[in-house]
Order: structure tokens, then sequence, then C-alpha cells
RNA sequence: GGUCGAGUGGUGGAAUCGGUAGACACAAUGGACUUAAAAUCCAUCGCCCAUAAACAGGCGUGAGGGUUCAAGUCCCUCCUCGACCA
């Protein structure tokens, strides 16, 4: 008997086989054939290819995305659906270090790992189209792009503050240290200035900004781009020092509140700091210039810090009404923002009051309209200009302008528009990631290398750090990479520098559409073909800087002409995370479940009794509270994952994991399989009939509702958990009546095909159809199927249900309403009472008001 | 502090345009089957009141107010949580 229920582990490896085998899911690459069918490009962000192997987050991405995937191909389409690995970057060169192995040798396993739990879930990748972005034959063409980059003026080098550690001799990420100290070891972090190659995405900032309204992606994560841009409206203004022949420019959303500056500010690193300060202050500015030096740029503008400073002892003059006043260096001013200098204004600025205060600068009010003193709190909202001449009695936006103007008359200023964006660091001191294809002259020139030199392989090296002077570690390189022949025959030295982990990411939905290309990165009537990507989905944590960077590269291919699309991908989504329970003690460490005991809502670690928090939180290695993927496959198959991570809520929705919600879809998919199989003797099940599906009414209405919403709720993506809901229903229903037509049966295994792919092909194949039921067209609905001859029309009093009539589905407002007042409920609430009001709802409700 | 989002049974979650609140599951409880257990099948399953039982009734979507014939859904105030930014 057991030999015949329900056993994914067996015919899930068999069908994923034979889907490997005949090459299911290739996409073909002949632009002709492509052009007979429309095109549906879903893309799943790929992973990472960490060490840790595949998690949930990723299988809560991929699940969705593949059942789309699914669902449109056997609409007919041809569906671009690939799969791939991010493979350069720090974590695996940490592994490498540690295993003492090439970062290539941890990497292919890293992505075999990956490659083989990935398939083990069922999803109709093309693996043909597979990428690494290691691989040479890949970073060829990410190197070719960065050229195309550096040809249009878009890379520069620059002196930028980076995080160094002395004791390692190594620049870390923002994300490798915390409080001035290096996470893993705790040795102190100093930032240090070092030449490094930057790319000009602040040139794009307009396009990246405007070019949002053309997306169809949720209005929170355009918004969330939109502040990182950051665009605002104002002015440059131009202040001349007093007594000196120098002047500096700062930029201010506010020029309205000019009169009302009182003070300025220069940033530590400003270049006229030193050439300003007064002999007497020098020694102190310096001493805090140090200081400064070593914060962060969080840490230095937390409001929530004391403000620090220091005056200069030098005076600049404010422009509008030429007095003087005194220049401060604060940390709370960036270099990297704006100008390096503001003009403040304490009376109509959070952070100006609070340093005004703390130093005893005079704070001016010159916007009225504050209701509090304006030595109390700076006001910020809008009024009428007080105390400024020219501007008085003007409310915030003529002031602007009108300042703005006059500023222009005056020479003294300039309408401006300021990002907050900042141009990208793209180097890095570091080994596994893309060589830049460039080249020092002894002169100081940079050369590019032509593209026939590409790609400029990795060289091996014989440590994974910089050298004893400080360059990165490819300059540890022999002299045979090192240096390079140029065309022309002169001798170059190569940049040592790599590209960051973000540089292959940037293009890699273009390889995918002509993933073997050895002529050019992708073909361009391909490109026109697929693009633009129809459906990207990914976590959160790329809402900013992967998705901007992306754009931002795709923006200068398509100003090259190599592209077609404005931007690439139209449609976006975030899957939400997945949640699981996590027991932390008093002292904050992080317990495994096996080690905790439970009773009730309290929780205690078994050993010693100690008490334990229990809470819900994103599920991760470092909270101890994963749940691995492949263990799921393992009890209850790759189908009871995939349908248990969509039946838990909505696909954007952050949901716990609950083992025993696993067990219930597992129970549903054993009743799917009962419709079809008998378990007694592995035969068909006796009730199938070959009589045609209208024998059975109900079901066969119920077929097409489920049709009907199954259709509507994998088109929305987010709604696949009600899709699946539906499909319970119509399995109940089936179960329960005595004959069950195979045709029915039939569409109903096309509708859970996307879904749970393996069991539809299966019971598929033991109703003798032969091929892939995921090459099946997808059923249509038919909507007087889902007419019925009688409606339930609710019928309330006052606005509360007293009863459900069923009445003829063509009846008329008057004939609903005289069955609800012959309805004898009905009537006991109206009780003779004069009747006010009635309001038919179409084939709802009628409420009758008395 | 700002911006955005969310608060629905014991749990995950359903509920087009304002129109049957709690679909579908999980857990729990009772029953059938079994030597027994598992599995399976059937039933109950928001709270209160009433009852031998049933029919019925009242209250219920974080709190308070409002609009409406009708509010989980719209408006106002507040509380709590989450994400992002500072």
């Amino acid at each position: 008997m057991e030999t015949h229920s329900y056993a994914p582990g067996e015919i899930e490896p068999h069908w994923q086989d034979e889907w490997r085998k005949k090459e299911a899911f290739k996409i073909p690459n002949d632009i002709g054939t492509l052009k007979k069918k429309p095109k549906f490009y879903v893309l799943g962000m790929f992973p990472y290819t960490s060490g840790a192997g595949l998690h949930m987050g990723h299988a809560k991405n991929y699940v969705p995305t593949d059942v789309l995937a699914n669902f449109r191909r056997m609409q007919g389409y041809h569906v671009m659906h690939p799969m791939g690995w991010d493979a350069f970057g720090l974590p695996t060169e940490r592994t490498a270090v540690q295993e003492n192995e090439h970062p290539a040798h941890i990497t292919k396993r890293n992505t075999e790992t990956f490659q083989q739990q990935i398939q083990r879930i069922g999803f109709s990748y093309d693996w043909s189209r597979k990428i690494d972005t290691s691989l040479p034959e890949y970073y060829r063409w990410t190197q070719w792009i960065f050229l195309r980059l550096y040809e249009k003026d878009l890379a520069y080098l620059a002196d930028v503050p980076v995080n160094w550690c002395p004791a390692l001799g190594t620049v870390l990420s923002n994300e490798e240290v915390k409080d001035g100290k290096y996470v893993e070891t705790g040795d102190p972090v100093e930032r240090r200035l070092m030449h490094q190659w930057m790319l000009k995405i602040t040139a794009y900032a307009e396009r990246l900004l405007e070019d949002l309204d053309l997306l169809d992606w949720p209005d929170g994560l355009k918004e969330m781009q939109r502040h990182w841009i950051g665009r605002s409206e104002g002015a440059e203004i131009t202040f001349e020092v007093k007594d000196r022949d120098s002047e500096f420019t700062v930029f201010t959303t506010r020029p309205d509140t000019l009169f009302g500056a009182t003070y300025c500010v220069f940033a530590p690193e400003h270049p006229l700091v030193a050439q300003v300060t007064h002999p007497d202050a020098v020694s102190e500015v310096y001493n805090y210039i140090q200081e400064a030096a070593n914060k962060s740029d969080l840490q230095r503008t937390d409001l929530a810090t004391e403000k620090t400073g220091v005056f200069t002892g030098a005076y600049a003059i404010n422009p509008c009404n030429n007095e003087p006043i005194p220049i401060w260096v604060a940390d709370y001013v960036l270099m990297t923002y704006g100008t390096g200098a503001i003009m403040a204004v304490p009376g109509h600025d959070e952070r100006d009051h609070e340093f005004a205060t703390t130093f005893g600068i005079p704070i001016v009010e010159v916007i009225s309209g504050s209701q509090k003193p304006i030595e109390e709190e700076a006001f910020e909202g809008d009024g009428v200009c007080v105390n400024s001449d020219f501007l008085n009695g003007l409310r915030v936006d003529d002031a602007k302008e009108k300042m703005i103007a006059w500023l222009e008359s005056e020479k003294k200023g300039t309408r401006q528009v300021q990002y907050r964006l900042r141009d990208w660091l793209f180097s890095r001191q570091r080994y596994w990631g893309e060589p830049f294809p460039l080249a020092h002259l002894e002169d100081g020139t940079i050369v590019q290398l032509p593209d026939d030199h590409l790609p400029v392989q990795l060289p091996p090296i014989d440590a994974y750090k910089p050298t004893e002077d400080g360059k990165p570690p490819l300059a540890r390189a022999d002299e045979a990479w090192v240096k390079v022949k140029l065309p022309d025959g002169r001798i170059a030295t190569r940049e040592t520098n790599i590209m960051p982990q973000w540089a292959g990411s940037c293009w890699y939905y273009l390889r995918f559409l002509d993933a073997h290309n050895t002529d050019a990165p992708f073909d361009s009537a391909l490109e026109r073909y697929w693009m633009p990507v129809d459906l990207y989905m990914g976590g959160t944590e790329h809402a900013v800087l992967h998705l901007l960077y992306a754009r931002f590269w795709h923006k200068v291919l398509y100003d090259c002409g190599l592209v077609f699309t404005k931007e690439p991908f139209q449609g976006l989504l975030n899957q939400g995370t997945i949640l699981a329970e996590s027991f932390q003690d008093d002292a904050g460490k992080y317990y495994y479940p096996h080690e905790v005991e439970r009773n009730d809502d309290k929780a205690v670690v078994k050993t010693s009794g100690k008490p334990l928090h229990v809470q819900l939180e994103k599920m991760s290695k470092s909270r101890f509270n994963v749940i691995n993927p492949n263990d799921v496959i393992d009890n209850y198959g790759a189908d009871a994952l995939r349908l248990y991570l969509l039946f838990i809520g909505p696909v954007t929705a952050s949901t716990p994991w609950q083992d025993a919600g696993v067990e219930g879809v597992y129970r549903f998919l054993q009743r799917v399989w009962r419709l079809v199989v008998d378990e007694q003797n592995g035969e068909l099940n006796e009730k199938l009939t070959a009589a045609a599906g209208t024998t059975e009414p109900e079901l066969w209405r119920e077929l097409h509702k489920t049709i009907k919403q199954v259709t509507e709720d994998t088109e929305s993506i987010d709604k696949m958990n009600t899709a699946i809901s539906q499909m319970m229903i119509f399995v109940n229903t089936a179960t329960q009546v005595k004959s069950l037509p195979t045709e029915t049966v039939k569409i109903f295994l096309h509708l859970l095909a996307p879904y749970a792919p393996h069991i539809a092909q299966e019971l598929w194949h033991r109703l003798s159809e032969a091929g892939f039921i995921a090459h099946a067209a997808w059923p249509q609905y038919d909507e007087s199927v889902l007419e019925s001859a009688t409606i339930t029309i609710i019928a309330q009093v006052n606005g509360k249900l007293r009863n459900r009539l069923q009445l003829p589905a063509d009846a008329t407002d008057k004939e609903i309403e005289e069955a609800a007042l012959a309805d004898e409920r009905v009537q006991r609430f109206i009780e003779g009472k004069p009747i006010r009001k009635v309001i038919v709802v179409p084939n709802r409700l009628i409420n009758i008001v008395v």
C-alpha cells in the first residue's frame, strides 16, 4: 500500500531528470523563431554564492518568479527565465584565505552547491544560459562596458577617505567597520585619503530621478530612490573672507533666510581652513581636524550627538548686508555634500540652532510665524520674512525667488540644483574582482587597453593582501602581468585596483539574453526583442544601491546606442522576508531551537534552565533560527515547499515560518494524488470516468471558478496564496463527488502545474498524456458556466443581516424587494414600522431602512 | 525626529467600487475506523447571553470620534509595531 502513495522523493528527481535530458525549458536564441510569440522576461535577483548556500530567502524569491514563468509559458509566451551567480567579492576571498585555496576554487565549489540546491526545487530555468560573474568569458564584457564608461569620461581618479586598517594593512568596507574597529578582529580603523576610481553617477542624477516615472514599481520603492538621489533646489552663494583675498561658496535651499545667517561653517576637510585660520587658533583647529578625521559621516551628522566645533578667528562677509560673521570649523558639515561649507541660519535650521546655542552665537529671526520664541527653537515652517530688508513681507517661496534674482544680478550667487547622491566609489584594494582594463604610463598618464586585450585576467599571486608599501594585492603579481606592452610598443604598468562587487551585477540581465556571445556582450536584435525585464524580484536590501547602479549603467549603454530601452526593469517587486522564532537570553546570546525547552509561552535553556526571550525575527544564521530549504524537501518534497512558501501569505508580505503549515499543504498534495491514483493498488482511481466534465455540473462549475481565480491571482503575483486556497476548495469538492470526469481532472492539473510542477507532471503522465504539461496551453474559463440560475441576496434591515434569500438570477429590483418584504425573518424586524428607504445592490443585497 | 507601511480568532492569513467579517489552512477538542498508534474520514472551533435541545439575539477587525441606508475598507485624533531615512 505504501508503495503507491504520494512519494515526492521518487517522482521529483525523475521529472527533474526528464526536463534536463529533453531540455524542456531551453529558450531559442534564433530571433526568427522568437518573434513568432510575445515575450516575457521574469528575473529573480541572482544570488551571491557564499559558502552558506541557499537559504529560505532565496526560495521565497525564486518560487513566485518560477510560478509566473511557468504560467506565462503556458499562456503562449517565450519566457526568459535564467539563473546565474554573483561570484566575485569579499566573502569568497576571505574563505579562500582561511582555507588557503584559490578563490576560483572556492567559487566553483559554492556555485556547484547552489546549482544543486536550486535544481532540487524544480525551477524551469534555462540552465544553458547560466552565467558566473567571476569567469573571464563574463568579466571580459564587464571590463568592456567599463571602457565605454571611461570613454564617456564617466570614470575618474580622486582622493577619497577610506577605512584603513593599519594592523591588517588593508582597506575595509563600511560594513566591516563598527565603532572605529574592524568587526572581525577589533583592530582600530582610521580614515585615510587614498587614490580611488570614481564613477560619475551624479551626471545621471536628473535622469535617474525623472525616469522613475516610467516604471511600474511600488511607490515606496520609487520614493526610496528619490530620497537617495535627494534633489534639492536652491542657490549657490559666494561669501568673501574679511581682510583676506579669498572667497568661498555655500549651497543653501533657503536663500530666503540669508539675512539670518549669523555664522558660516567649514567642513574640517575644507581646503580653505588652513588659509583663513587666525594664527592664534591654529593649534586648536588642527587638533579638532585630527579628531574629526576618524569619525564616520553617520557619527558626524547624527542629530542626537552633541555638536562640536572650533572658531577659526576669521570672518566672512554676509553678501546681502555686508555684516561680518564668524567662520567656524565643525564636523556636522561634510566635505562630500554641497561645497563643504555652509551658511548657518540658527533661527531657521534645527542643527544650526543647536550649534549656535552651544557656542553662544546670535540667533536672528527672519521668518515670522513661530509659536515659540526663536531663542528656544528653530522655526523651519512657512511664514513671512522679517528683519530682511527688501524681502520683508514676502512669503518663503516668493522670497527665495527674489533673493536668487538679487544674487544673480549682483553676481553674488546663482540658482543651483543639488543632489544628495554622491559619485560612486568604484575601486577596491582586493583580489577577487574584475581588474581594470587600464594602465599607467611613467609620466602619469592613464591609457585604456584596446578591446582586443580583453579580458584582463586575474594573475596568480602569492597572498591576497596589500604589498608592504600599501599597493593593492594585484601589485604582487609578477612583472609579466604588471607590465603591459601597448599596441604602440610602449610599456605601461597595469592598474592594480579591482572593481567592486556591484560591477558584475550591473548588466547581468543583458548577458542572459545571449550568454555565450564571444563577439559582443549581447546581440542587439535579442536585446530589442527581450528588454525590458517585465518583472524583477528581489529583497528590499537592494532597493537602493544595486537598482540605482544597474539603472545608471543601463542609461550609459543607452547613450552608447547599445540598448534601446531607457530603463532595464519595467516591473519590480520586493518579496517579504521569512521570519522565525529566535531565542535570546538577557545577555543577547542566541540559542538554537534544539537547545531550548518551551512551556506555553515561556522558554528556557534545556541544560541550565536560564529564561529566554522568544521573538519573531528575520530568519538568519546569526540568529540561530534558519530552516534549510533542503531539509524541507527531504521531508515533504519540493512541491510542498513551493506551495507552502506561497500559501503563508502574499509574496510581498513578511510572514513567520511554521513547520505545521508545511504539513497542511503536504496533505493537500496527498489529496490531489488520491484524486488520480488508487493507493491500494497503484491503478487509476475508480471514480475517474471518460464522461464529459459537464456530467458533474457542480464540480464543472467549481472548476471554471478555479480557472478564473487562479488565472487572475497568478497574474497579480501578490495573490498566489488565494490561488492555492481556491485550488484546495476545488480538490475538496472533487474528493466528495461520486464520479470524477477525467477531463475535469486534467484541466485542473494545468492550473496546479506552475505551482507544483512535479506532481502535476506525474499525474498528467499517469492519465496517459505524453509530453510535458508545462508545454500545454493554459485553460480558459467559460463565463456562462459560472452563472447560476439562482443567486443569494442578503436581506438587511437597518444595515443588519437578517436573512439570505435564494432568488432567480434575473430577478428585478422590484421582485427582490417583494421577496424581502415577504420574508418572515425580515418581517419580524420591520414589525409594521414605516419603511423609509429601500436600497438594492444588484446581485448582492437589499437593505430596508425603517 | 521625518517619510512610508501595517494592526482582523489560539496561529498564518481571506474579504473588487464601502455591501454576508473570519475564505483557505494550522493548532485544539470530540467522534468513526484500528488490538493499538499513525494516516484517513466526520463534526465543533471569535466573544457574550439564553436553552434540555434548537431557533433566535447582542457584541465584535488596535483605541476614540465622524461621514453613510451600510465602514475592516473613507475622514479626523491617538496608541502600538515594522521598514527606510536622518
